[in-house]
DNA sequence: TCTGGGGTCCTAGGACCC
DNA sequence: TCTGGGGTCCTAGGACCC
């Protein structure tokens, strides 16, 4: 029979800096920003000592570091855990039939073809172990989104099957968030349906669902609320739609040449990232979060013509847009891309994919 | 208490064309 | 004087994930 296994690394980032300095095994470890607790930045990951604080990924460095006084910061390694990654995908890629769907730097859908998927799972994460020294934990599903939703029954180091059997059982009296691509809003909103638990949401009315969230959204949650979706893990070469770079300056910027200079900045730097891939930019974003916390955000289509001093012109368009009078937090500028003719439309299925 | 940086996808409304 | 129906493109905004 046909499974989904979704292999999700344990406290990754963490594990990764624990390898390279063994002496913090143990120990509370956050990593995060340039590892300087007095800055604005945000956890990354924390380890299971540190989480024990009630530490967790997102949470401002500043209170993390606060809950956690003895904790040991270390700043963000981008490089070193891409290696790591790659790493472990490519053990996941040797496993004897293995289809293997990256998600992120940390998580990966794995197909396959067995009639017994724990003994697959634990030899895929023995194989894992021996390779990087990294543990992992394994959902194991009939469908992306139950073995997505699986794996976080069996951290860490398990192994947990949710299947259509099981769902209900273990699913159904959970909240709505508790779902893979149910967030804080969609949730109220279904609230405001009448909707708390997975089971409700289920069985809930179509035409209340599309009103509220359109046809496609609409029907895809409910879907979401029996666990179902594609079955299908896909390995087709991912094509990145677009850069962007983003900054968010220590303290604001509020002269005008300032923010211009370090606009254009950003801008070199995703033109850069452009280039690499070789790919001419059809479109502009200039995102903006002006103090204390509104964002915004200005886009432009770019002719797939255009030199670089046409798509110079069109940013400085964007530019002028930011508001005069208003000290800037954050800026982001993100370029996208015309997608090769070639181009599957093999989307990762993190949403609407079914 | 104060909110990073890198992504993807969906929806809505207006402009414009036939 | 009142104003269809369908389509595409562009922009903005929203939501979610790791």
């Amino acid at each position: 029979m046909r499974w989904v296994l979704h292999v999700d690394l344990d406290q990754f980032i963490a594990a990764v800096e624990v390898l390279r300095r063994p002496e913090l095994a143990g120990l509370p470890v956050i990593v995060g920003g340039r590892g300087d607790p007095t800055e604005r930045a945000v956890v990354s990951t924390a380890s299971y000592e540190a989480r024990a604080f009630g530490v967790g990924s997102g949470m401002p460095l500043r209170i993390a570091a606060r809950k956690v006084p003895d904790a040991v910061i270390l700043p963000v390694d981008a490089p070193a855990y891409l290696a790591a990654s790659a790493e472990v995908m490519s053990v996941l890629r040797a496993q004897p039939g293995a289809v293997v769907q990256v998600l992120g730097w940390d998580e990966a859908f794995v197909g396959v073809d067995t009639d017994d998927p724990e003994a697959y799972a634990r030899r895929l994460q023995q194989a894992v172990l021996d390779r990087t020294r990294l543990h992992c934990s394994v959902g194991i599903g009939d469908t992306l989104v139950r073995a997505k939703i699986a794996t976080g029954f069996g951290k860490p180091q398990g192994v947990f099957r949710l299947t259509a059997e099981n769902w209900d059982e273990v699913m159904g009296a959970r909240a709505v968030i508790e779902l893979w691509g149910v967030g804080t809003k969609v949730s109220k909103r279904l609230l405001t349906l009448g909707i708390r638990t997975v089971a409700e949401l289920a069985v809930a009315p179509e035409p209340g669902l599309t009103a509220e969230f359109g046809p496609r959204m609409g029907l895809w949650y409910q879907e979401l609320g029996r666990g179902g979706g594609s079955a299908v893990v896909d390995d087709t070469p991912w094509v990145p739609r677009g850069h962007s770079r983003e900054t968010t300056y220590q303290t604001d910027l509020a002269d005008r040449a300032e923010i211009e200079r370090a606009a254009l900045t950003l801008l070199a730097q995703v033109l850069d990232d452009v280039r690499e891939d070789g790919r001419p930019v059809v479109g502009l974003g200039l995102k903006v979060r002006y103090a204390p916390f509104t964002t915004k955000t200005f886009t432009k289509r770019i002719p797939e013509t255009a030199d670089r001093d046409v798509v110079l012109a069109k940013a400085k368009e964007l530019i002028a847009r930011i508001a005069p009078d208003r000290a800037v937090r954050l800026l982001g500028m993100r370029a996208e891309m015309a997608l090769p003719e070639d181009a599957r439309d093999g989307r990762t299925p993190t949403r609407g994919a079914w």
